[in-house]
Parts: C-alpha cells; structure tokens; sequence
DNA sequence: TGTACATCAGTGAACGCGCGTTCACTGATGTAC
DNA sequence: TGTACATCAGTGAACGCGCGTTCACTGATGTAC
C-alpha cells in the first residue's frame, strides 16, 4: 500500500501542483490504453507517486478525473491543428493539406489519445462538445476561404462535415496497430487517402 | 451465488445447445455495452441462466467466449450486407445506394455491435480480420462493376476503400448516442452524408 | 425386464486480485503573539 | 527572538464489490449385461 517515494511533497500553498501532474500522468494513461475505463484511480496515483487517497484532494472521484484528463487531451488536438489552421494570410488549400497530415499524424503517433477523445460516452458531455465544437469551427473556416477562393457555392458547414467524417473514418479504419508489421490489414495506407481526399471533395484551386 | 432457474438442463447428448445460447446473450451485451471489456464471463452466464463455471465447458476462458462472439457479431453485418450486395444482376448503382443504407441503418439501430466489430484490438486477430475482409470483398466486387459501366478506369480497391473509410467515419461521428434528442450534436444528419457521397466519390451513373 | 455403471451437463463454494472510496491520522510549515 | 497553534499536503489501513478461474461435487440419463 506504500508508495515509491518518487514525488516530494508540494511546499505550501503549492497544492495545485499535483493537480496538473495528476492530468498529466492520466492523460499519459489514456493515451497508452486508449480507453477510460482501463484508467483507473490507483494507476494514476501510483504513476504520479502518490497515494490514491491523495486524488481525493483534487478531484471528487475517478469520473471527475477523467473527464478533466480528456479535456486535457482535446486541448492538445487543439494545439497541433490550431498551429495549421489559424495563420489567416497563408493560402488555404495549403492550409488544408497540412491540416490534413496535422490531423492523420496526431492520430497515428497517438492512437490512444485520439480513441479517446471521440469516445461517444464522452463526447455527450458538454464540456467536450464544447471542445470538439470549438475544434471543428476552425475547419468550417478553412474550409469557407477554399470554397470563396473558388467561387463555389456550396455550404462550408456541410463540406467541412464530409472532411471531417472522412478523415476520422480513414484514422479509424488504416491505422497501424503499433508496431510496424505493415502489410496485415486489407486497407491502403491513410496517407493516400488523405492525400486523395481534396481533389473528391472538390477542395483543389481551381485553373 | 444461486442462478435464477430460467433455463432447463439440456438433455444428454445435446450440451451444444448451451454453447449457442451463450453465444447469442454475450452478442446482446456487446450490443448494449459496446465494449468487450464490459461484458463478464458471470454477466454472460447470468444472463443466459446458468453458473459461470458451466461457461468453461464450452470456452476456454473469457478471452475465447469474447472472441467468439464479435465473430458471430461480424456474420450479422455480413448477412445484413449480403442481402442486399450479392445479387449480380440488379442495376449496380441502386444496389450502391442500398448498401449504404444497410450499412448505416447497422450501425445506427445497433451501435454497440458496430462499435465492437471495429474495434482495433480486435481487428488484428486472424480470424476478425478474415471475416472484415469477406464483407469487404464483395464491396469491391460491387465498386467494380459500377466502375465498369462507366468505363471508368479507377482502381477499384483504393475507391473501395474510400467508400468504406468515408462511412465508416460517418456512422462514427453522427451516430445519435441513443434518445433522438436531436440537436446536441454538431454535425448533420448522417443519413445526409451518405446520399451525398456517391456523387462525391464519382459513383453515380454516366448519362 | 432389472440393475449397475459410465457419462454428461451442469452446480456451489472458495481463491486471490484490483478496484473506488472512506476514515482517522501525521508531520512539516507558515503565522500570531 | 521563541513558542504555540492552525493549516496544508498528504499517508495508510480498511471496507465491500465484481471479477476470472479452480476444485470437488451432484444428479439425471442413457447403455451394457
């Protein structure tokens, strides 16, 4: 029931510190199983160094905790795509090719991450949504310059839909399971069907 | 530790109908919980009526009950898809259409199921992957004929599989998580999304 | 036709495990006088 | 400057739970003689 004294106690009034290594060290978990439910209580207290009653000074309970963990991770998919997606000078089917890899790259060096934040359990809570939301309103924006650079008519909504619906469902199907066996699985690498994903969609520069 | 009597002892000689009933109530709480972390060899044996160690007369262990029930799970979908993918004469077009409204009312009306047969842990087993590739097969053979009559040169595996990443990120991330509550989600309706991607992907008839 | 017996289809108690959570506590540290 | 004390940041033991799995068993049923 001891635990291996890896962390040193906060000094006072610095408390919170644990609260953030905690996030941390779940949002690690998740990313490493993939799944909220093989997170438990007891393995995040342990990876921080602390004992598991020590949770209970920042978080009501284990479902607290891992809402908060996946918070944490959306805020990293925000990070890497908002670093593509926000330079508003910068041409826009450009933009979007890189959004494209930004997006496909993130899900194949964190498949755990990434299963988790569009677990459908999870994405019913409105803090999430609200993430996935906020995510999902850069694209509609990009998307919007392509089509107004093309002087196409069609709803940026709903196109932005199909790019995102296309994109998760290409992550979610191609993936590699980890390691590089290579040829196992049925499907074409996703990179090719990233890449063949803008001229379907009508998303090229016009000539 | 007692088990509600709901179920008569098969008679000698017919222990095999055991093996089946489990089979069948292990795929209904897949369906209902969408996981196979979440479904217990004793919840397994409860529900069928029986005591647990009876299970292991039929499997080794909860792994081998598991395994074999996403395999039963994956011949639904199969025969779900089949009756409407395997009729060589019908107008290729149409059938397209159709399939992709099986595939879709599938995974809506029975979202558990869906969720577990694409589960990436389980999709690197052999035998899942056998069963993935057979119903992935005859969407080949039907991408291919459209393609033929329209004397469209495109390979028909990579289109194939654009076809299957494309709803199988639709069928992910517009799923209704159960109650038609409606409006919660941000994207549109995932029946929209199917309609509009034959035309999308080049697979509408010539004129 | 009667009876001993092997087999079949299970049961029931028990095990050790990790889990979430509660409770009473401890010891260092900053503050008031 | 010294000391009493409140507070902060945790600890450690214990609880009840459901789990997978093992073990010795039971009772009905078909078969051999």
């Amino acid at each position: 029931m001891s635990v291996t004294p890896s962390r040193e106690r906060s000094r006072r009034g610095e408390g919170d510190q644990l609260r953030d290594d905690l996030l941390e060290a779940a949002a690690d978990l998740l990313a490493e199983h993939g799944s909220v439910e093989k997170v438990s209580l007891r393995a995040v207290a342990t990876r921080t160094g602390v004992s598991p009653t020590a949770v209970y000074r920042h978080f009501a309970n284990h479902d607290e905790l891992m809402i908060e963990s996946v918070l944490w991770c959306w805020r990293e998919l925000d990070a890497v795509l908002g670093a593509v997606l926000t330079d508003p000078e910068e041409d826009p089917f450009e933009c979007f090719r890189k959004m494209g890899d930004a997006y496909h790259g993130f899900a194949t060096e964190e498949p755990g991450r990434y299963k988790v934040l569009f677990t459908r359990d999870l994405m019913v809570l409105d803090q999430v949504q609200e993430m996935g939301l906020l995510v999902f309103a850069k694209l509609v924006g990009l998307v919007e310059r392509m089509l107004a650079a093309n002087g196409d008519d069609r709803d940026a909504f709903f196109v932005a839909s199909q790019v995102h619906t296309w994109l998760h469902g290409i992550v979610g199907l191609c993936n590699k399971p980890g390691s590089p066996e290579a040829e196992a699985d049925p499907f074409p690498p996703g990179d090719e069907l990233v890449l063949a994903m803008p001229a379907a969609l009508g998303l090229e520069p016009k000539n």
